[in-house]
RNA sequence: GGCCCCUUGGUCGAGAGGUUAAGACACCGCCCUUUCAAGGCGGUAGCGCGGGUUCGAUUCCCGCAGGGGUCACCA
């Protein structure tokens, strides 16, 4: 494969703005990208907004947005610029119009004017005869004259493209092989719409070739219009492209990714807090696998081992698990300090922290951040994990079995109490102390083990579980610590 | 329904005629541990079915089944 490519890589990815990146669109944008940089090539970004109705400025720019967050980037197109623009595609409409011209001279397009209401008669009869229903081409052979007729009554035509019979189209996939598709099973297509914009099928193949993509690196969803496609080149006499067709992401039902399987949208995991950089490795590795074992990729690496060869030809199941395992995995690689950062919008939105008082709290945070670091798989469970620390009152965590065990050894008021009493006093207050404080109570009420960390854990905090006891109570503080305890003591008493 | 793609454990997937069928997530167990995790070690679990081809098929071919995609004046 190395060797085959002598021109230079170009590739795209063209996404239409009609929503939010979606999972499946920033594979195929990772995948473009990572096979641009490896061959040393360009990436370039065109927006293919032809549907007047669903496009809109806020999905590109989210789109865009997605894009820069995951780290990829782009050579030519929107925001950049470039030679081969401009990278919209309602802005290259003169762009499409000579070629529109060449097709409908040569007898290779023809307008229709059928309404769409004749459209879903026909429709209808063929179905109603067993039949697939497509445009059987009743416009095809109109008359100047009924042409104008029709004109003048204000219908408004569409430019069909006259699929020729009997004819093998050929697509000669990367990723695929060989996959073959008969001329016969496809009507006469429309390539510009009444509102004189082109539809999809027709754009993508001027585009690219203008562009000069040497590689078209997509989902699968596209390999059925690829045929269509093939047979504008070939009306055109544009050089064909390599095809790569990519298998789509699925739900845990084993159905197309769709909203009802969670989040879909880039941003919304960025929103849950997730890292781009476990989302990248994530995605990368769903529908390609490098050689060996390992499953932690930077960039770079990603860059350096990816090729088409190693695409998977099955469909693969979104698991949000490993994604958390990765995600995981970044956070624990995250200086605390950055860490911090991250979690701080979840703090303030839950009300955790005041913003005045933060100044002289960052440090204190960050050890706090520090000491849950290891636990959080995504930065939205901050609040959650830092509440220990961070709240006012302490509530005895309903459902907490373990806890409410603790809270009826007989053993435990009196550690409670003694650590209520012993913390006041305190006037030294670090690791060394606090391990030494909690080894006289034991000591002295001949008490020991569970029985004796869990109840003052419980006691201060309410559960049976969080960060290591030691550092939960230096990071309270005795004051903190006491009045928690005191609170616990009297609600059991 | 026509056409097209896909089919290795719950999931991602390695494998490309002869393997004890990698590895990872999840799950289970043990170790570590002043909790829960993390970490370390170990374990359970898989080639959709039926025909061929072959000395031998997870691997090649054909059917079937199942899943998915596409058949728009959406991309």
């Amino acid at each position: 494969m190395e060797g085959e490519v002598m021109e230079k890589v170009r590739v795209r990815y063209a996404p239409s703005p009609t929503g939010p990146l979606h999972i499946g669109g920033a594979r195929s944008a990772l995948f473009n990208w990572l096979f641009a940089r490896h061959h040393g090539g360009a990436m370039i970004l065109r927006i293919e907004d032809t549907d007047l109705e669903r496009s809109s400025r806020e999905s590109e720019t989210m789109i865009l947005e997605s894009l820069r967050w995951l780290g990829i980037d782009w050579d030519e197109g929107v925001d950049v610029g470039g030679e081969n623009g401009p990278y919209r595609q309602q802005q290259r409409l003169h762009i499409y119009e000579p070629y529109v011209r060449e097709l409908l001279n040569s007898g290779q397009a023809y307008e229709c004017f059928c309404t769409a209401e004749e459209l879903e008669e026909e429709r209808q009869e063929l179905m109603q005869q067993g039949k697939m229903p497509r445009y059987l081409g009743k416009c095809r052979s109109l008359t100047g004259e009924e042409k104008e007729r029709l004109r003048s009554a204000g219908r408004k035509p569409v430019i069909r493209f006259l699929v020729p019979a009997g004819k093998k189209l050929i697509v000669d996939d990367l990723v695929r092989g060989r996959v073959e598709f008969d001329s016969d099973d496809i009507g006469d297509f429309i390539i510009i719409k009444s509102d004189g914009l082109p539809t999809y099928n027709f754009a993508v193949v001027v585009d690219d070739a203008l562009m000069g993509i040497t590689h078209v690196i997509r989902g699968e969803e596209h390999l059925s219009n690829t045929p269509r496609q093939l047979l504008i080149y070939e009306a055109l006499n544009f050089p064909l492209p390599q095809f790569a067709h990519v298998s789509l992401i699925l739900g845990e039902d084993r159905s197309k990714m769709s909203k009802r399987h969670g989040a879909t949208s880039v941003l919304e995991y960025r929103k849950q807090g997730y890292l781009p950089e476990a989302m990248v490795n994530f995605l990368a590795l769903l529908g390609w696998s490098p050689e060996g074992e390992r499953e932690i990729f930077s960039p770079e690496e990603l860059i350096r081992l990816f090729s088409l060869e190693r695409v998977s030809k099955s469909p693969a199941v979104f698991d949000l698990g490993k994604l958390n395992w990765l995600n995981a995995h970044y956070i624990k690689q995250l200086p605390p300090a950055r860490l911090t950062e991250l979690c701080l919008p979840y703090l303030l939105e839950a009300g955790l922290l005041k913003p005045e008082a933060l100044g002289d709290k960052m440090s204190w945070l960050e050890q706090a951040v520090a000491a849950v670091q290891e636990k959080m798989e995504y930065v939205s469970q901050a609040p959650d994990l830092l509440a220990v620390f961070l709240e006012e009152k302490t509530e005895i965590e309903s459902g907490d079995k373990t806890a409410q065990k603790i809270l009826e050894l007989e053993t435990t008021p009196g550690v409670i109490a003694a650590f209520t009493e012993k913390a006041g006093k305190m006037t030294e207050w670090d690791s060394e102390t606090v391990r030494r404080l909690l080894g006289e109570i034991g000591k002295e009420l001949g008490v020991k083990g569970k029985a004796l960390f869990m109840a003052v854990r419980v006691a201060v905090s309410g559960r049976s579980y969080g960060p290591d006891l030691n550092t939960l109570l230096v990071l309270l503080g005795p004051a903190a610590a006491a009045r928690r305890a005191q609170d616990i003591l009297e609600k059991i008493s």
